[in-house]
DNA sequence: TGTGATAGCTCG
DNA sequence: GTACGAGCTATCACAC
């Protein structure tokens, strides 16, 4: 059953004197109101705080109805919230509210940070997160519902003061409440890897989102106007070929002009039509000269709409993403808002986007990627003796790999048979069937088949390690990743298809969460060695963390000590945990994102 | 004018 | 209907 009560604060003496008698080692739940998502712009409109589980107070700072003279001055605001900030603190998603007060007051807190967010993610990343359904599925308890106070088009300023406090206090007090309970329900490994990982972690998220990374406006605008050039010249050239002007980008249209007015031959495909997609274009490029000015184009404009485009709205000179902490059902990252872990690398054209993202003057981009780290764990979960025997010696595993399935073959083309390797060894991490490696190499489903064969033959722990852990899985409905995260399945046993779906995703989640939980490690170290918390908003040490791709990290660091920490970076994040092989870690550095690697 | 679904593309 | 994990933009159909 849950309750509460609260209180309105609104003069300076009740709020120091409820501060002051909160014990120093209780922890306090914080949660901040404000008059919009976008951290680094909105207005603190209030905050509400709870120490006890049971009162929640709300502390007005900017409402429109009373005035500023009903509220606490902001000078009051910010010696309340440097006590409440020098204790550990509970949130529900607390690294929104944390970049909040940074951004309004500069302020950080000192000590440890909980989240009831983090941990319920924690316990089942496939459940929702919001605090409402939380609550609900834990005390029965409806909350006040965001829209039941803030009309559209309204914000909680507006929110009267009465309504704007009895919804704000709840949301303290539930979280407290909620975050309780859940350490109440939760294992001890899981409780470790909250405390130990990912509640730190917050610290390591809201320095890089607070960082940003610099971009070269000058050169965006220009590749926005040869890349619009180019569109234009391409959009003509395709109307002309097609004999008939029609919206390039409408699939719709595209393929009325493709298969039904020049008559070109696919197979259908997707519930409304002809697909028009990449590969069905690719298949077709010797058929019609439309075809490879469709494929450019489509590059072009992907990169105009996606990238240039929003890049050049924004007006500052340094880019901001959000990381989405709890986005992902294995334990990695999400960034969005604008999403910095999908920027082009692939093509040539796609990496010139790259080139706008630099460092400030007299700094340098490093990058370190973790080499191979999905296969390394593969090997060190099936102690497979040749993978294994392959990474202690940094022998190329591609390679190593076509030497045993093809001994015979290896002369005739090399590469070839290095590629289909390759194939196999993603295929492996990504539970692979023989249609999709087929299509992948374009060869026939039979001849895939037999590589898979060859390949089990030559890896016999690699194929014990994979039925191993399906079976596991399937037994106990979840897996675990190197330190013990979970991720939950629900196996209907009456859907051969959903059952196989999930067991793919499960044994993926192996290596992609386990590779999560080692690049967090890294981070959290390095953030502790190279960045000093109380330096945030403030000069910011030699070195800063400003990226992470997955499997890559990106610093901004002074050129004078590029080299020395870097170096220093490398050794933390290739020693961070000990596998049955090495970690290896590439580093370059450049003035631009498109001069690494 | 807004919203949700679909198609397509970017990355690891 | 069989390769994992994400986010963004455009079009299109339909609601208000």
């Amino acid at each position: 059953m849950f309750s509460y009560e609260y209180k309105l604060i609104n003069d300076e003496k009740t709020l120091f004197e409820i501060l002051n008698n909160i014990n120093m080692e209780s922890p306090i739940c914080f949660d901040c109101e404000s008059n919009g998502l976008e951290v680094r712009s909105v207005d603190m409109v209030g905050f509400s705080f709870c120490a006890d589980g049971v009162h929640g107070y709300y502390v007005p700072l900017l409402h429109m109805a009373i005035g500023e003279d009903s509220c606490i001055r902001r000078e009051v605001a910010k010696r309340a919230l440097e006590i409440i900030f020098s204790h550990d603190l509970i949130g529900h998603n607390i690294k929104f509210d944390l970049s909040v007060t940074l951004h309004n007051f500069g302020i950080y807190p000192k000590r440890s940070c909980f989240d009831s967010m983090i941990l319920a993610w924690l316990m089942n990343p496939n459940q929702s997160l919001k605090l409402d359904s939380l609550m609900q599925t834990h005390f029965s308890h409806k909350m006040i519902a965001f829209s039941e106070i803030v009309p559209k088009n309204s914000d909680f300023s507006y929110v009267p003061l009465d309504e704007a406090c009895k919804y704000a206090a709840e949301d303290a007090v539930a979280t407290f409440q909620l975050y309780h309970k859940l350490l109440s329900l939760c294992d001890e490994s899981i409780l470790n890897i909250a405390k130990s990982l990912e509640f730190p972690f917050i610290h390591s998220l809201c320095s890089m989102e607070d960082c940003g990374i610099a971009i070269d406006l000058n050169y965006f605008s220009t590749l926005r106007e040869s890349i619009s050039n180019k569109l234009m010249a391409l959009q003509e050239q395709i109307h002309k070929a097609a004999g008939v002007e029609f919206n390039v980008n409408s699939t719709k249209q595209l393929a009325q002009v493709l298969f039904e007015n020049l008559g070109l031959q696919t197979q259908k495909r997707g519930k409304s039509g002809y697909s028009t997609d990449e590969s069905t274009l690719k298949a077709l490029k010797d058929s019609h000269p439309i075809i490879p000015l469709l494929l450019e184009y489509r590059e072009a404009f992907k990169l105009f709409s996606t990238y240039i485009e929003p890049f050049l709205k924004i007006d500052s000179k340094r880019i901001y993403t959000s990381f989405s902490h709890t986005g992902t059902n294995t334990g990695r990252l999400s960034s969005k808002s604008p999403n910095l872990q999908n920027i082009p690398v692939r093509s040539e054209m796609g990496k010139s986007i790259r080139g706008g993202f630099v460092a400030e003057s007299g700094n340098v981009l490093v990058s370190l990627d973790y080499s191979q780290i999905e296969l390394r764990l593969l090997a060190h979960f099936s102690e497979d003796s040749v993978l294994l025997e392959s990474f202690a010696n940094n022998i190329d595993i591609h390679a190593k790999t076509a030497g045993l399935i093809f001994k015979d073959k290896l002369d005739e083309n090399f590469s070839h048979y290095r590629n289909i390797a390759k194939s196999i060894n993603f295929g492996l991490i990504y539970g692979m069937g023989a249609k999709k490696l087929a299509q992948t190499l374009d060869i026939s489903q039979k001849e895939a088949g037999a590589y898979i064969k060859a390949y089990f033959a030559n890896f016999p722990s690699v194929k014990d390690f994979l039925e191993r852990k399906k079976q596991e899985i399937l037994e106990r409905g979840y897996m675990e990743t190197l330190i013990g995260r979970r991720r939950y399945f629900e196996f209907d046993m009456s859907n051969e298809f959903m059952i196989q779906a999930h067991l793919r995703e499960g044994v993926n989640s192996i290596f992609q969460g386990s590779a999560a939980d080692l690049i967090k490690l890294s981070m959290n170290r390095i953030f502790s060695e190279i960045e000093q918390m109380q330096r945030f908003g403030e000069s910011r040490g030699e070195a800063k963390m400003l990226l992470q791709i997955h499997d890559e990290l990106i610093f901004e660091i002074k050129e004078e000590s590029a080299d020395s920490i870097s170096s220093r970076i490398k050794e933390i994040m290739e020693n961070v945990y000990e596998l049955r092989v090495p970690l290896v870690c590439n580093v370059s550095k450049g003035y631009t994102w498109a001069d690494l690697k």
